[in-house]
DNA sequence: GTCTATATAACGATAGAC
DNA sequence: GTCTATCGTTATATAGAC
């Protein structure tokens, strides 16, 4: 699952890192070879020599995005703890995974809404239906009253949403909170210590 | 507020229509003046006497998208009701907003993200720091220990979280979740139904 | 106001020397 | 593998007739 791409050059690192960071800044059209290759420091022949063309590149850095930050999330949710473990580690683990990778969603979420059928190539019944043991798990326990008495797809659906939308709705809450960068880590930060019990008192009833 | 775009003919408004359309699905630079043209069923050439440039068409619909968004978030904040019914309003009303504009969320957090500083010339100042009421609202309530324990910022951010990110994530929550577009409307209508409620709940102890 | 035709610029991609 | 020079396409934008 780790899946480094072993680069066979050092320019061939050098080039998919600019890449990256060019096309998660400004998506596959946005995003310019020229660019790409100043940043780099290298010629913008290269990028055909090394990547074909430039939606292969893209490709590449869109596949190995979505390998950093989806399966993560299936596993974290079907790793063999009660529901309280797993939630608060869900919360905690998912945070950190985000944070070392903070641009991904907003990356992942804006080119999947341009290309819903991309993604589904190489990942659709991998994942559909994966989180159906972690679902019903949440659902047994609110029958028996240990839950918040919501839908369990809900319920998934609040804990990712708290866990993920401060990074991609950073600008906005930066803007609106008036955080600067140093503030809004230092809220991160806070948000990764208090979030887990947070989300585990609102779902489960203790 | 209501900042109706009043167009001066028919032609202009089918124009501006079809731009809305292609940027909220494209971007800035995935959006083709060919296709807005198409779509408008009216000649390229009519793009550039009704609005200059490609931009300034932009600019248009990205300034009438914050105006539908922003703005509101804040008055919901500061209207003049007790914390618990502020709540409750601002989850319902607010999903009814995003849900008349779907597509506006994730089309302002990924332009802002491109270039942070275009959404400053017009908004800055007006907005920030007039949720601070709202936050003090809420910190009051929890040295009071009637809210959670957790600073209002962080309740701040997970109100909206949960009630902005299911849209905004629609095609990966689809996805796990497997549901087509017509169960995923039914969900977002029960969610519409049961968020204000589950929000007040894990924000304020009763 | 609306059309056709065209100018102009930008960008991705390739050829070919070294 | 790396460079320079250039091709071919596409996109925005404009000129000018009606």
């Amino acid at each position: 699952m780790e899946e480094k791409p072993d680069y066979q050059s050092e320019t061939e690192r050098k080039i998919f890192e600019a890449a990256r960071s060019e096309f998660f800044r400004k998506g596959l059209e946005g995003a310019r070879m020229q660019e790409i290759a100043d940043k780099a420091r290298i010629n913008k022949s290269m990028l055909h020599y090394y990547y074909k063309s430039k939606d292969v590149l893209f490709q590449k850095v869109y596949q190995l995005s979505i390998i950093k930050v989806i399966p993560q999330l299936i596993e974290l949710l079907n790793e063999d703890y009660s529901l309280e473990p797993k939630i608060r580690r869900f919360v905690l683990r998912y945070i950190e995974i985000i944070q070392d990778n903070p641009e991904i969603p907003l990356f992942i979420v804006h080119e999947l809404n341009k290309n819903p059928n991309r993604l589904k190539k190489f990942i659709a019944g991998q994942v559909g239906k994966k989180i159906q043991p972690f679902l019903e798990q949440l659902e047994q326990a609110r029958k028996e009253g240990k839950a918040a008495d919501m839908p369990a797809d809900q319920l998934f659906v609040n804990m990712v949403s708290v866990t993920v939308f401060p990074f991609i709705g950073r600008p906005i809450f930066q803007m609106i909170l008036e955080y600067d960068d140093r503030e809004y880590e230092k809220f991160i930060e806070e948000r990764r210590m208090l979030l887990p019990e947070y989300v585990v008192q609102t779902i489960l009833k203790k």
